[in-house]
Order: structure tokens, then sequence, then C-alpha cells
DNA sequence: TGATAAGTGGGAATAAGTGGAACTTTTTGG
DNA sequence: CCAAAAAGTTCCACTTATTCCCACTTATCA
């Protein structure tokens, strides 16, 4: 299970530190074998220990091609999925056309989200992150859903 | 179950010593392992014994992510979510984007709310209660949900 | 008032992050 | 087709940060 918020740095090759606490369960999961495609909602990109971007794809090529929206998003999805593996220093090259799509520079922000990990460009994710205070915040109106969570 | 304020110091490293009285229910609920979030309502974090939070985060992740606000609240509140385990001493190291967050520096109030605790700046505590002893006191309309109480 | 437990601070060892250098591979031009 | 240059990749070393542990001070209770 990935959790948790981090700002790290690309460096000017376009790697990637990953951090100590998300490598061990990428090393114990799939061997340092990571998956890394663009988010079609979002202008970040997410990271897949292989074996479960394995299970997703199997998923998303099953969908029925035919429907134009449905071709699309694979076409998104499936073509920017790019195969990465942690080097001896546990860093990961970025791609240049996935840097750009997520318009990633110098500061990164990581984010676990169970299953995977999201990168955002610090600068992005804050825009985003303040957004969605506004939108779940003291003045918004929420969706029902959320109302009746127990927390 | 939590219960009381207590106020409380963060160290220059970050470190908050827990109070004894929450160290308790802690070790043996969890071995001290706790989640530490945001809250999304309010500039404070919340603090669950891992298996509470395990149950909240099944939870929140069976809501209809397809729905936008549901997934900014989602994004939110599992990426900001990060397990810690008290240290030998009793403390817990706070990390930097949720000290941000919450806007924490030397002074701390840590609130029980029964299966969670809160934790604030001193500052923003004060600041929150006072506005909500206004909205709750004599003069205030309340919901019908506290009119009905037993107290 | 003394003993015990809680809270605080600092320092040393270890791990993580960063940058650079050297080697390999690919591409382009002669 | 070969050679030279440039780009890409891997490996190593150094610096910075983090974590763990120990010791001291302050508070609490008998």
């Amino acid at each position: 299970m990935f959790r948790g918020v981090q700002h790290i740095n690309m460096d000017a090759k376009g790697r990637l530190a990953m951090p100590a606490r998300q490598r061990e369960p990428l090393h114990s999961q799939s061997d340092g074998q990571v998956v890394i495609t663009i988010d079609t909602q979002a202008a970040c990109l997410v990271i897949y220990p292989l074996p479960e971007w394995e299970r997703i794809e199997k998923d998303i090529q099953s969908l029925p091609a035919l429907k134009p929206a449905v071709k699309r998003f694979q076409r998104l999805v499936l073509g920017y999925a790019t195969d990465l593996e942690l080097d001896g220093n546990g860093r990961l090259l970025l791609p240049q056309p996935l840097r750009d799509y997520a318009q990633l520079d110098k500061k990164l922000v990581l984010v676990g989200q169970g299953n995977k990990l999201e990168l955002w460009s610090e600068a992005l994710w804050f825009a985003q992150r303040d957004q969605a205070l506004l939108d779940s915040g003291p003045e918004a109106e929420l969706p029902a859903e959320l109302m009746s969570l127990t927390l």
C-alpha cells in the first residue's frame, strides 16, 4: 500500500529518486519493475507495480473498442504506458513525452494512492489541491455519498 | 476512546510527544501504529489507530470515483494519509507536508474525538473554538439533528 | 522529600539523495 | 562502410538528511 505525500526533485537528466518508503514495496512486489502512464482526468502521471498494471491493462483491453470514446481512452492510456525499472540507486528515468504531458520540471510531488502512486509537478499539485479543498471545505455542497461517511 | 484537550509542544525536528494518557490505547490497539491525514473541512490533522483507519479507508475507496468531487476528496484524504509509529520515547515524527497543511509550529493542541485524535496549531485551535462558540451560542439557530439531542 | 515516570534535547551512526565521470551505444556525415 | 561525435546509461563517490538512542530536566505521586 502506497501512502503519503512526498516532495521530491527531478535531476537535470530527468531522473526521479524514489523515496525509501515507497522503494521497498516496489522491490518486493515486482523487483523494482513499474509501469508509468498518464491520468486522462488530470495532468499527472500514475505509477503501478508491474503485476498490478498487468491486471489493469487486461481490463482496459477488454473494453468495447468500437466505441470511439473507449478507443480514445485506450489509445492514450495504453499508448503512454511505459515500463521502467529502478536503477541501482533507486531512481526512475522519466521518458520525455511523459514529462511533457504532466509539465514536470525540477520540483515534483509523489502521492500515494493505495495500489498506485501519482506524480505531479509541484505547481499543478498545489493548484488542484486548493481547488479540491474549496470543493470539500466547510462552505461546499458535498455529494450525498460523502455526507454519509462516518469518519 | 480518546478524550480531552491537551496542549503540547512540537520540537525542532517536528516530533510530537504523545501524552501518556493517549499512549496506552494506541499501544494496546495497534502496537503504536497510527495513520495521520488531513481534515478537508478545517486546517487540522486527524490521527487514527491503524485498524480504525483501515476501516475508514475501505469506506472511502468504495465511493464512486467517477464523480469529480468524490475523486478530489479521495485524492486529498487518501493521499495525505501517512502511516507513522510511536518511537521508543512515545513520539511521532510529523511529515513536513502535513505540518505545512495544518500550519503547525511549536505550540499544538491535541483533541480527543472518540475513535480519533485531532491535531491543531494552538492559534488556529483558539480561533476556530471561539468561532464555534459564537455559532453554537444562545442566539444561534441549530440544525434539527442537534435540537433533538438529549444532553 | 524522594522516587518514578514523563517530556525534552542533542549527538552519533547510518541511510538516502545528488551529482559527476566514464563507458557504451547509436546516429550522422564523410 | 567506417569513423567521429553525441546522446544515453550505468556506476561510483560524496554530501546531506534522517533515524535511533542515550542522557538530562521537569513534573507527578506517594
